[in-house]
RNA sequence: GCCCCCAUCGUCUAGAGGCCUAGGACGCCACCCUUUCAAGGUGGAGAUCAGGGGUUCGAAUCCCCUUGGGGGUACCA
């Protein structure tokens, strides 16, 4: 038995897709469990809605993933690389020509020189009878003089493939066995468009074959489709890979996902600041288990377990909520080094957009890690946590700057104070061992509680009333910082009491 | 409409005839820790395994039917 080739087939006409990610990211698994190869390509004759920008988007959202494939163009645009080349169906289209003409030399396919208008009367006709969608076959039966004769009238023929009339039956990896009647498919069917350009279900079956594909792991929504698939492969003589087809990923109310429904953009997860281990983590899970109850892995742990029989039939509906958590674990599970570089960029979109006032440096952020690691669900949250450490003129709404439990009077009263306490012991050094004690002391010997003072301060130098530890915080702010900001909250409460 | 697929807590799932009075995780609720928020810990609620028939000494697991859901049905991919 010859290791696997497995495949992933985009079409660039629209970003990388959580769904195609998903089943990348399956193929990929399989191939390295199994020591096979895994080859990217594009099938772009779709070519009125392919561009080159999706294109590249999908290339870099799977390389962002981690996942890498053995043949295939390695970016938008770029170099073909390995024996089965080209890999983009537009650059293949005299292996397609070659392969209709064999099909039409053994009538196999016919051209078909209906109209979209005769078509589109058909169809009516049978919804208005009650029956299935078929192609009547008009033009199954013409003789070489009558194609002759339409031939010359100026429209170019489309050209359909003879559906024989048969029950085809495969084994699915994942299904087990599936059997479908040939009369169910809806009559001979289009593999060629008039204007000479083939379509999906031809390219498909043409491509797999020539690049030796073993197994076909794909969404279910092609499972009804895949009758049509074999057919072609007999068709063309040769053998018909191993199908599985992975069980679909679902809006919240169990349709298929979508973008309408769902956020589907791989780059928006990324924008949003999941990182590439959750995602993939999160994403190998959707549909298939360890068969265990190990559930965080990383790729190459989850790749030396992946296998086709522990994949779900059922559809999963896509628990962002699940997906934070996962987030979360892998952010904790980070080096400083390397959460420091993930996280920067986010601060720079910050500083670009105005929320912060300057983008901090790497040492800067490196020293907050232990303060906000574990209460980063993503890289995104970094600059409502911490963001008001680089805002130059923080303005604290007289509203919150008063702590549940107290009114303002008293709020003024324990920041004027808290000042003083802060200003006397930072003097020596700046430091939250330093600063503690002596604020618990004046809670206690003004008869506060030390969380409602604590909350004042917190409010006052942050602007938020959820933030890291208080004292590390301002340290982090500095001495002079915390007194001005301690100065001007005292300010806005004695202006909101006048 | 027709064809195909699917069906275990709200969600992701373990489960391949007895280990299941159905396990784990997310979420939710309590409590602990605690200056807030998180994280972490402990405990809890939550699934008559869609329903009904079989098969079997025994079924979440096998078979059939019903119901429900999804997908497909293009000169899109």
């Amino acid at each position: 038995m010859n290791p696997p080739r497995v495949r992933i087939a985009p079409s660039p006409t629209g970003p990388l897709h959580i769904g195609t990610a998903r089943t990348a990211l399956f193929n990929a698994l399989y191939a390295r469990h199994t020591g096979g190869t895994f080859l990217l390509r594009l099938e772009d004759t779709d070519v009125a809605r392919s561009t080159v920008a999706f294109e590249a988007d999908i290339l870099e959202g799977l390389h962002w993933l981690g996942i890498t494939w053995d043949e295939g163009p390695d970016a938008a645009g770029g170099e073909d690389n390995g024996p089965y080349g080209p890999y983009r169906q537009m650059q293949r289209l005299d292996r397609y020509a070659a392969a209709v003409a064999g099909l039409l030399e053994r009538d196999l396919a016919y051209p078909c020189f209906c109209s979209a208008e005769e078509l589109d009367a058909d169809r009516k006709a049978q919804e208005a009878a009650h029956l299935p969608p078929k192609y009547v076959g008009r033009c199954a039966t013409l003789t070489a003089d009558e194609r002759a004769a339409r031939a010359t009238g100026g429209r170019p023929p489309a050209i359909r493939f003879r559906v024989p009339a048969e029950v085809v039956a495969f084994d699915d990896a994942v299904r087990g066995r599936v059997e479908i009647d040939t009369s169910n498919l809806g009559g001979d069917f289009v593999i060629v468009r008039g204007d000479g350009t083939p379509l999906y279900h031809f390219t498909v079956v043409v491509d797999d074959a020539a690049m030796e594909i073993s197994h076909v792991i794909r969404g279910e929504d092609h499972l009804s489709n895949t009758p049509k698939h074999i057919l072609l492969f007999r068709a063309l003589g040769h053998p018909e890979p191993v199908f599985a087809h992975l069980p679909l990923i679902l809006n919240p109310d169990r349709t298929k996902m979508s973008k309408r429904k769902s956020q589907t953009a791989i780059s928006d997860y990324i924008a949003q600041g999941f990182i590439r281990e959750a995602l993939v983590n999160y994403l190998a899970l959707l549909g298939w288990s360890t068969g265990s109850e190990e559930e965080i892995l990383s790729f190459d742990e989850i790749a030396a377990r992946f296998d086709l029989d522990h994949v779900q039939k059922g559809g999963a509906v896509f628990d962002r909520e699940r997906l934070e958590w996962m987030n979360g674990q892998w952010i904790r599970r980070l080096a400083d080094d390397d959460l420091v570089t993930r996280l920067l960029p986010f601060l720079e979109a910050d500083h670009i957009a105005g929320r912060i006032d300057r983008t901090p440096t790497a040492d800067e952020v490196q020293v907050l890690l232990p303060m906000i690691r574990e209460r980063l669900p993503t890289l995104g949250a970094v600059g409502d946590l911490i963001g008001f450490l680089w805002i130059d003129r923080l303005v604290a709404d007289p509203a919150v700057l008063v702590p549940k439990r107290w009114d303002p009077a008293t709020t003024l009263a324990g920041l004027i104070a808290a000042r003083a306490v802060i200003a006397d012991t930072g003097a020596v050094s700046f430091e939250a061992d330093e600063l503690e004690p002596p604020l618990r002391e004046l809670a206690e010997a003004r008869g506060w509680k030390a969380g409602d003072l604590f909350m004042a301060i917190r409010v006052a130098v942050t602007g938020r009333t959820a933030t890291p530890p208080l004292f590390d915080t301002l340290v982090a702010l500095g001495r002079e910082r915390t007194l001005a900001r301690l100065d001007a909250a005292i300010a806005t409460l004695e202006g909101a009491s006048r």
